[in-house]
DNA sequence: ACATTGACCTGAGAGC
DNA sequence: TGCTCTCAGGTCAATG
């Protein structure tokens, strides 16, 4: 689930809720979601600390300390925030709980322990470090900026466009719907697309992740012209009331239309 | 440079 | 009800 749009949906939600208060104490359970860093690290980075403002970069949520270091959060294939009053209303699979003064609480909630909990100095020193792309919804991503990014490339464009060090914040599901209102399939390379249909594909990756955060990044308020609610067997086109089919891209499912999206 | 595969780790849901 | 199997929206490393 968490792709930009979800991840963007968890950014407004820390910005409404955990931002502005005191951290009483964190608890996390141990795993190697936390990388390099150890719970006591994250443990003693935060606690007594308010979390001030937060950030975005693709799939990777930042959220400023007192101290200018940041606490970074990535969701891996499930997850997500919650913010809730109650002692021991937990969500099932928090791996990391924050105390505020206040009595509430912010869990970090990670089913598969995939995602990631780190600290950084800075953003922008992390995100090179990890040499991400630009975001995909950063201004400075224009269209000419865009066909840049993707020159020369031999790769598949839903595999470039899944690529996080050239563009961050695409993941599966949102790659399937771009190329879906791009007509473009899945497959084509990327050195084969005329430059109007690249110039479709960026109108359409900004439009369809605009579109995902404005509804939330849930699946059944999308527009009923996109494939999203359509990905499972027997899906239904909502252009040409074709079959939806199924196939595999760099071992990654992915749902297409292969009347509507011809290479 | 790119595709493919498997590993990471866990649990939901399907099928029996 | 309970067991087993398959699959999952991410990322990384090894291999061809």
């Amino acid at each position: 689930m968490p792709e930009l749009p979800d991840v963007e949906i968890f950014k407004q939600y820390l910005d409404a809720t955990g931002l502005h208060q005191k951290i009483e104490d964190v608890c996390i359970e141990r795993g190697q979601y936390l990388q390099d860093a150890s719970s006591n690290q994250i443990q003693t980075a935060l606690q007594g600390q308010v979390l001030q403002q937060t950030h975005r970069h693709g799939k990777y949520l930042f959220a400023e300390l007192d101290h200018g270091h940041w606490l970074v959060l990535h969701f891996g294939m499930t997850g997500g925030l919650s913010y809730y009053k109650v002692d021991g209303d937990e969500p099932d699979h928090t791996r990391m709980l924050i105390r505020y003064q206040n009595g509430y609480h912010l869990a970090y909630i990670s089913q598969r322990k995939l995602g990631e909990i780190a600290l950084t100095a800075d953003v922008e020193t992390f995100v090179e470090e990890r040499e991400l792309g630009i975001d995909a919804l950063d201004p400075k991503l224009d269209q000419a900026a865009f066909v840049d990014i993707l020159a020369d490339s031999r790769a598949m464009i839903k595999s470039a466009l899944m690529d996080q060090q050239r563009i961050a914040g695409i993941g599966n599901v949102y790659a399937d719907e771009i190329l879906y209102q791009a007509r473009v399939h899945p497959k084509t390379k990327v050195n084969e697309l005329d430059r109007d249909t690249l110039s479709r594909i960026y109108q359409q990756m900004k439009a369809v992740l605009q579109t995902a955060i404005e509804c939330r990044a849930e699946p059944d308020q999308l527009p009923d012209t996109y494939i999203i609610p359509q990905r499972h067997e027997g899906g239904i086109c909502p252009t040409c009331e074709g079959e939806v089919q199924q196939l595999e891209v760099s071992g990654r499912t992915t749902y297409y239309c292969p009347t509507c999206q011809t290479r």
